[in-house]
This record gives structure tokens, sequence and C-alpha cells, in this order.
RNA sequence: GCUCGUGUGGCGGAAUUGGCAGACGCACCGGACUUAAAAUCCGUCGGAUUAAACCCCGUGCCGGUUCGAGUCCGGCCACGAGCACCA
């Protein structure tokens, strides 16, 4: 037997793959459609650091991948493709220290990211390989922003935006963690700043409510739902004795008789006003809390400690439209401009934040929902509860109250049905250089005018310093040639964008372009589209949920309404994979010095090794410690598997002896693999292998199904394996094996002996004995005979295949 | 604070609808092979007790439902993730 020489052996196939192209998926075209079943795999495409690969990639490309193998076994014509999602700030900011253009160094790191992954033998589709930096991908990335624009959805807006000292960059909100930057840690502080927005809120209902039809994994929906934050509740008018009216949005409105005062966001445009007309006496004391809210960090106003401060308007009172009651006006920081109205009634005995202003300020606090106990703290249940001092909803249930409370408001032109969402409009403008330039030209005359399509790509222009202006523009901005321009609208002197994309503007539709990602004429064919979309699985971070998924099926949903992709939803189905953590169990970083490479692993033991520990090495879903050592039983179980090739006997059939082992690890490798179980399935596969051992034989045909079974976890040395024994062919080009339902069930079961759940015997019975012969025997068996002598039988219980129990006094 | 998730040997982790807890692997220990070691093969491997076995205890903690609970219900505790004044 020739040695397990697994860096020949890798080499070898890997090549061999390449150069025949068995994983490039037939792909349709004018008049023709492949006539095998597609299946579109998808995992995240990454972002190629200057890092490199560390041992956590692999997990969801391993995972996938022996998807991917096992449906090409199984007959399907699949896509699994690979690619760059190459923008973004650490090139920029390395080229400031370096001064190395970012296109540079990221063409070296795709180059080092993709020879390793090469070595891990992924069946990915190269041949499809994408770069979001490449000028023939961003020109759609381009032009999906300008139809974004064309309908509206595209707009600019002067507003606060979060800012990074450090970085010298706007982020999104979603980009800021615990009031700091989610990359460098400085804290972040505001600016005014005239971004380019996406008007992703106009698809909220779109977003949530397809949730119901796809086959997302339930956390995934749930952050979805969460981040979305629909409500439905009402707009209420309140009269205010300044003469205006005072729209606030609360989902209780059964409350109403509760609420004993208002406050607004110190921001609301409307206290400018009363300013302005002399209504309110204490403008000094305003404009103090006013400029202290404004200074504020986000980091501050989101602390836990949520002391509550405010200030009581003097001179405009608001009238409850319940009761006609007089009551106070306050502006706090608690209440935010940028949700609903930015005013609220405050119910301080039903609403936590309230009932803590209402402490402080020392206001009254009214019981409008028996239940709990207002002395001590706020009482905010719905689901029980009695409403009382209410008025005409006295006696009903909070759900009822709220019903009743809307239709009178509503006949009474005093309220409107209003839903809202926590979602915000994505900022999508970045005052960086690496990134796709905003096809957007603005013109004294005409205002913003889109670049003809026939422009696009709005190339990237050279620039030769790196330096940021402190004003946060763009470094685009120093470059006066590239800036100046003419309208295309007017054709006078006009000025184009500065500011470039954010890197989740390519990731939103890379899965489209996989489809046919040479295409010229569009983002891709529309009998390319037709065919592959939608991707049928999805695997990714969790990190992802709320910002790329959801960006991304944002962007499909409306290429989707505009007809420009042939499915409303992208995605069929996501799932989520755990971390890979260091050995001592934290996170993996170069500051903790606990990273692993997987090119140590791959020279050490070989990729199929590191591919089946990173499967073997826990349940998918949940975060996993490496361990170095444990990788020894994969890379020892390998070993066995080559040197089965000793113990081969003929045969063309499963052995007796075997046969029902066999057919139960086909079973077990095919459910579990297709549910993410690959921890499970390759133990299968282990034990089988164990079996052979101590039968100290395998034949021909056990061998075959278990080298093509192992191939999806480990293809490199069940290839070479196949090849060795002149099965014909290559194993790529076999089918995957079925079981018979039959044949998995064992002719004798070991049956578990109770006497009151108490296991006293075990006894092998047939499979399919009937109840009475079951109980028969186990009841003549010692020692449950001497256990059940004179005692009263109550119960018998017999689970077929498991156990029985006497249940006896 | 709210929402969701998770707690099983020395370790990573298994366990259909409630039905024999600890599959598979790691580590440790023992045996075979070897002049020896490594590698390999075989075996033991939750705790307590014992000469050995039976019995007993055991899935974060307390209680409940059930013939039977890691699994279901109620109440705690710990860890992790997400949200963070969203009215």
């Amino acid at each position: 037997m020739k040695k397990y020489d697994f860096k020949k052996i890798e080499q070898k196939w890997q090549q061999h793959w390449d150069e025949s192209g068995v994983f490039e998926a037939d792909q349709p075209a004018d008049g023709y459609v492949p006539d095998k079943p597609k299946y579109y795999c998808l995992v995240e495409f990454p972002y190629p650091s200057g890092q490199g690969l560390h041992v956590g990639h692999p997990r969801s490309y391993t995972a996938l991948d022996a998807i991917a193998r096992k449906k090409r076994l199984e007959g399907y014509n699949v896509l699994y493709p690979m690619g760059w999602d190459a923008f973004g700030l650490p090139p920029e900011n390395y080229a400031f220290a370096a001064n190395i253009h970012p296109a540079v160094v990221t063409e070296d790191n795709i180059r080092s990211f993709k020879k390793q992954l090469k070595s891990l033998g992924f069946s990915f589709n190269w041949a499809r390989e994408v770069n979001t930096t490449d000028p023939a991908y961003y020109h759609w990335t381009q032009w999906i922003f300008l139809q974004l624009y064309k309908h509206g959805l595209a707009y600019k807006k002067e507003m606060n935006v979060n800012w990074c000292p450090a970085c010298k960059i706007v982020l999104a909100n979603e980009e800021v963690v615990d009031g700091a930057c989610e990359r460098c840690g400085a804290l972040t502080t505001h600016r005014v700043k005239s971004q380019w927005m996406l008007r992703i809120t106009d698809y909220a209902d779109k977003l949530l409510d397809g949730l119901d039809r796809l086959d997302f994994i339930d956390r995934v929906k749930l952050q979805q739902r969460n981040w979305i934050g629909r409500s439905h509740g009402m707009d209420i008018k309140f009269a205010t004795t300044g003469g205006d009216t005072l729209i606030v949005y609360t989902t209780r409105p059964d409350t109403l008789w509760g609420a004993t005062y208002m406050v607004l966001s110190p921001e609301l445009g409307l206290l400018e006003e009363w300013i302005g007309r002399g209504l309110l006496f204490n403008v000094e004391e305003i404009r103090v809390y006013q400029a202290e809210a404004a200074r504020k960090s986000e980091f501050e106003r989101s602390q836990l400690s949520h002391d509550k401060t405010g200030v009581r308007l003097e001179g405009v009172k608001a009238i409850n439209p319940v009761n006609q009651q007089e009551i106070p006006i306050f502006i706090s920081d608690y209440v935010l401009a940028s949700y609903g109205t930015g005013a609220i009634m405050a119910v301080p005995g039903h609403d936590t934040r309230d009932y803590e202003f209402a402490k402080a300020f020392d206001l009254p606090i009214v019981e409008v929902v028996a239940g709990g106990d207002i002395s001590r703290e706020a009482y905010v249940s719905i689901d029980d509860g009695v409403l009382v001092n209410s008025g005409f909803i006295t006696g009903l249930s909070v759900t009822e109250g709220i019903e009743r409370v809307m239709s009178w408001l509503a006949e009474h032109g005093l309220g409107v049905p209003k839903t809202n969402y926590k979602l915000r409009d994505w900022v999508f403008s970045r005052q960086r250089y690496w990134g796709e330039p905003i096809p957007m030209v603005y013109c004294e005359q005409c205002g913003w005018q889109p670049l003809p399509e026939s422009e696009l790509p709005l190339l990237l222009p050279e620039i030769r310093s790196y330096e940021l202006s402190e004003t946060g523009e763009s470094p685009l901005s120093l470059l006066t040639d590239w800036v100046q321009t003419t309208c295309p609208a007017c054709g006078g002197p006009a000025v184009r964008e500065t500011d470039t994309m954010p890197q989740w503007a390519g990731s939103s539709w890379y899965f489209i372009r996989f489809t046919d990602p040479h295409c010229t004429t569009g983002i891709a064919s529309d009998e390319a589209m037709r065919y592959w979309l939608p991707v049928d699985w999805y695997n990714g971070g969790m990190e992802h949920t709320t910002l790329h998924l959801l960006y991304s099926r944002f962007w499909h949903q409306f290429l989707y309404d505009i007809g420009a992709v042939p499915t409303p939803e992208p995605y069929l189905k996501r799932t989520s994979h755990g971390m890979i953590l260091g050995e001592n169990g934290e996170k993996m970083s170069k500051s903790r010095g606990n990273v692993v490479n997987p090119d140590d692993i791959v020279n050490e033991y070989g990729a199929d090794t590191l591919r089946m520990y990173e499967l073997f090495i826990g349940d998918f879903e949940k975060p996993a410690p490496w361990s170095t050592s444990s990788i020894r039983g994969v890379s020892r179980y390998l070993e066995r598997v080559w040197a089965l090739q000793e113990k081969l006997i003929p045969g063309t059939a499963y052995r007796p002896e075997t046969e029902t082992l066999m057919h139960q690890t086909i079973r077990k490798v095919t459910k579990d693999t297709d549910t993410l179980k690959a921890n499970t399935a390759i133990a299968q596969l282990m034990t089988l292998v164990n079996r052979f051992y101590e039968l100290e034989s395998v034949n021909h045909a056990e061998y075959q199904t278990l080298l093509i079974l192992l191939n999806i976890f480990a293809p490199h040395i069940t290839e070479e394996l196949w090849e060795l024994q002149n099965y014909g062919g290559n194993i790529t080009g076999q089918k995957w094996p079925v079981w018979q339902e039959e044949l998995t069930i064992e002719a004798t079961v070991e049956i578990a002996i109770q006497v009151n759940g108490r296991i006293k015997a075990r006894i092998d019975l047939p499979h399919d004995i009937s109840r009475e012969d079951a109980l028969a025997a186990a009841k003549s068996e010692a020692p449950i005979d001497s256990e059940l002598a004179g005692k009263t039988l109550i119960k018998e219980i017999f689970v077929p295949g498991s156990l029985i129990n006497f249940v006896v006094k």
C-alpha cells in the first residue's frame, strides 16, 4: 500500500478539478435550458483582508461545499460561486500609511485569499468569480443606484450623522456600537452633512411580510422583525392653549385618561414657532436644554442610567381630548425627534419612562389600568388588567379599550390609525475614496441630475494623495478636474458628487451577478436569472442579519418591482453558522494572539482533515472553540479509511453483517447533511469504519459507498482511493447512494425492561414482536419474574423497539 | 432594562413524537506489537461504593406533570447574542 501523501494527492486533484471544469455549472443561454434541475448554494463572499483567511472562514464554505457536492451527486446542476467584497476601509487606511494604491493592495489580498481557498479544495465555480471593485461590476451597482434614484428611493438630506473623529468618516447607525465606532472603537459624535439616503422604510412592510414565506432560521426572522420594529397605533390630536394642534403617536390610546402631561423632543420644529410667536416665557431655559441635548453624544444618550431631564414649557398647555383637562408640556431628550411625531402623551402610570420622568418632576400619576401597583412602578401589562377611571371604556380589557377608543377618536376626527417603524432610511454616502462613485451631478440650474446610463461606469479616478480633509469631505473632492463637469440636463457647468457608496452596496446584489457574471447588457441576462434565481440556500453570519441580509432583500425587492429580476425574494433559505473561537474560548483575533491559520493545518494534516474537523467540531449553529488536539482524531480517521485498502475483499453487494449498518449510514449521512448536522454524519461514518476494523475486512461494494458518502466532506482522499481501486471514472461522476428503509432495521433489538421506571433487565427481541409476546417474554425473564412475584401489576407499557415498563404495587 | 438563545463527563459534543443519558472524537489509563520509542491495533473511561457485581446518585438550581423528564410546565441562577428611552 502506498503511503497517504495528502500533499501530493490534494495538489493533484485540485489541479484536476480546475482543468476538467467539473464544478462549472451548466449555463442557460438563449434557446438553451439545462435539463438538470438547478440548485443555487451561496456563502457570503469575503472581504479580502490583508490578514488572509483564518479557520473561521472555512466553516461556512465547507458546510455548503458538502451540500453542493451532494446535490451534484444527486443529479442537480449546482451553482456554488465565490467572489470578493473588496471595497472598504482597510486598504484605504493602509494606503495612507504605506502610500500604496488601494487597488494594488486589494489585488494582492485577493490573490492570497484565492490561493488559500483553492488549497482547501472547495467546489467553487471559479469561472464566475466577481469582484465588487471591478468597473465591469460596479457599472451595475451604479446602474441600480440610478434606478433607485429614478424611482424616488434615493434622496439627499441634510442630517445629523454619526461621525467618527478617528476614521474621519460618517458612519451608518449600524456601524455605531455602544456609541463607539465599530471599526476603531473611538467615541462617535454628531455632524450635520448632506447625505444620500435610500428609502428602505418604503419597503418595511414588504421586508417584514416577505419573511413569512421564507425558510429562514427563526432567530434571523426574529432579529429582522425586531429591527424593522413595526407597531400599530394612532396619531392623536391634542389641542393646545397656544391654538395649534399637537399630534402624538401612541400604541396605547386606551390610557388616554391617564395622560397627565406631554413631552416634546427638544429638536421639534414646533418649538421654534412657539418661541417665534412669543408664546413661551422661559425661552432662556429651553435654549440651554436644547444646546445640552444637541451636545450629548449618542453614547451619553444611550447610557444605561436613563436619568430623566427636561424643561417645562411656560405659557402653553395641552388639552386632553377625552376629558378636556389642561396638562403641562415638557421638552425632554427621552423623546426622539426621529420616531413618530417627535411628541408623546405621557402616561406615567403605565409607561416606565414616563413614570421615571413623573417621579423626577413630581407630576401626578393616575391609574387607568388596574392590576399593578403604581405606587411602586408603572404597570405596563396589556394581557391582563382592567381599565379604570377611563370614562366610557372603564371596565373593559386593554385590547377592547384600545379598539373602542380608536374608533371613538376616529369618529370625532381626533385620531388617525398609524403604523410606525423603528427602521430608518439607509445613509448611503461615505466620505471615502475606496468605494463606488455615486453617479450624480449637481447643477446650479437643474439641481441633482443622474448621469446618463450610457456614461456608466463612472470610473473611480486615479488619485495621488490619500490625504483626508479635516472637514470630512471625500478625497475625491480634492480632484478639481474630475469634480468639474457639465450638467447632463442643460450642459452648463456642474460638479460631481464626491461621496462614494458604502461597502454594503456591492454585496447587495452580488448573488444576481453570479448567475451571469460577464453580462455586459445588464445586471445579468434574463434567461440566467430566470433559471438560477432565487438562491436556494444562503449561509452566512448572524452579524449580517440586520445589515447585508436586509439591504440585499430590499434591493432585490425593488429590482423585482421594476421588473429587473424575476423573483420577489432573493433567498429561499437562510442558515447561520456559529463562530469558531480561539483555543481559549475567546473570539479569535490578532490582538488576543489566538488566531489559527488554515495554511498551517493544511500543511500538517491536509485540507481533507481541516475540512472534516471544521464540520466535526460541533453544532454548526453554535460557536465552537478550536482544538488542535482534536484534529488528530479526524486525521487518524482518514488514515484508517486509507488503510482499509489492505482489508479489501471481493464483493458486489453489502454483506449480511454490514447491510443494516450500511443502510443506516446512508440514511444518517443523507439526512444529517441536509440539515447541517455534518458532525453527526461524520460520527456515523466513523462508526462504519470502526465496524470494518472489527470485521477486519471491507468489500468493494461497501468501500465504494463509504467513499462516495465521505467524498462530500473529504473530496481529495476519496477521489484518489476511487482511482487507486480502479472503480471507474471519477467519484464526482458517481450517484449518491440510496438507502432502503426496511434494511435499516435490525432483525432483533435490545429492549430494556423496567419495573416502576427502573431498568432491571435487557433482552433481545424481534423488532416486529407483538405487544403480547414482548410482555410475556419480559415477564418470564430473570430477574423480572421474581420482581413481579407477589405484587399487583397496575400498568404495562410497551414501546416497540425500545422498552417495556411494568408498574407494580 | 427588554427580546431571543444556551447550560449534559476532564474536554468538544450526541440523544426521533417524553422512552435504555453520555453516540462519535479528544485527553488520560491499561494491553499488544517493538531491543526501545513513535506510529498503529485492541481495551477501560460520569460519580459514589465494592474483591467484583447488584443497589444508589447523576443532564445549572428548586418545585410540578407523567408509568417514565436532558426533553414538557412554573419559579430562580449563570453565560452568550441582539436591541437599547422606538411611546
